[in-house]
DNA sequence: TGTACATCAGTGAACGCGCGTTCACTGATGTAC
DNA sequence: TGTACATCAGTGAACGCGCGTTCACTGATGTAC
């Protein structure tokens, strides 16, 4: 048990400047996030966070990482075993959920900035595109193109997250979004093309 | 005919302001889109592009509007009179193209810092939303929910645009993309997921 | 148990940067008579 | 056609800001003997 506020080795640096990202991104969004604000919400120096991370973009893919495994619980909650397609509409819910009770986060997971060949961010997003490709398979067992399939689901809901994020689509509303969530997928899910061809 | 290099008075300050932070956007992508630079690139002083534009939100703005335009224009000429699900798929792809061509631009036309409730952008989504709409109600006309239809398609886009475009998708190879981009939009359509219920 | 020393985590001053925006101004333009 | 003047577009100096990052440093910790 640490005293709690011992001056000086703060003891867990590392973690606490990952909280005070994540506390300043819920407050001020993606903008306000940089090293220096981090560390003084922390309470230390604006140098000390230098120690755990080598600049802003690895703090940046910390917790980008940290989002994804996140991410990845919150779907796993919203329906532990996906068999069916109305099993698949609530993980699809689940996603918006998530990205529009987190928005900045949401925005530094998956925005350009951070460097695309970072491995960690790399490995977070090959875990969870996996995911994504297993949920649709267990769902969509017989389907022909399960990987198309599996670009599909995420794209829309991908999208339908982005567009309540970005204000074209309302978002005031929980309830609504939900539901238009739901329409969205199912009108996706009934709606025949021209088949072959 | 104007001289080429008249000093003050520069006859289209408004538009050359539009024109520079376009060049910057595709030059250095939305962080290096300031006031300031634009005024450089534009020959003018710093101060100057305050005489038409408010703040640099004002400018964002008109270059997201600008934006919507375009985007629609180039949808309209990927096909001019869709009315089956394949001519979707061709405008879909355009979509995605169109994104990846002006990765910059299109984060500034979906991006949470314009302002919401601005009436310019508000009716440049509207148009564009109702175009989308008038879209998926000709290709599918029997559809049971156009609307639900039409905010998901417009998701499925959205959605593969920015997978790409923030690298969660491969987008190195153009016909790879487009290839993937009509293997999702097909996917999605040929899949039945359990009716009515 | 006690001391010497290497290691490590955090400090604080300083750097140079570009930004958005304000202000009082001045040069060019066009209109009224 | 010529002059007086209002209007407008652009200037340039200045403000205060917060940022990322560097550097030489110092205080605390833990290990070896």
């Amino acid at each position: 048990m640490p005293k709690p506020s011992s001056p000086y080795h703060h003891g867990d640096l590392r973690g606490a400047c990952l909280r005070a990202a994540r506390e300043l991104l819920e407050e001020d969004g993606s903008a306000g996030l940089s090293l220096r604000a981090v560390a003084r919400r922390a309470g230390v120096s604006p140098t000390a966070p230098y120690r755990h991370y080598a600049d802003r973009d690895a703090l940046l893919t910390a917790v980008a990482s940290e989002g994804y495994g996140e991410l990845a619980g919150f779907l796993a909650a919203a329906h532990p075993a996906p068999a069916a397609p109305d099993d698949l509409t609530a993980v699809a819910v689940a996603y918006v959920r998530f990205a529009l009770a987190h928005p900045a986060l949401f925005r530094v997971m998956f925005a350009e900035p951070c460097d695309p060949g970072d491995a960690e961010r790399a490995a977070a997003t090959a875990t969870f595109s996996a995911y994504v490709t297993a949920l649709v398979q267990n769902t969509f067992p017989g389907a022909t193109a399960p990987d198309a399939l599996a670009t599909a689901v995420w794209a829309l809901v991908h999208g339908l997250a982005f567009l309540h994020l970005d204000g074209e689509l309302d978002a005031t509303d929980p309830a609504a979004v939900d539901a238009r969530v739901r329409a969205a997928v199912h009108a996706v899910l009934t709606t025949r093309g021209q088949d072959a061809r």
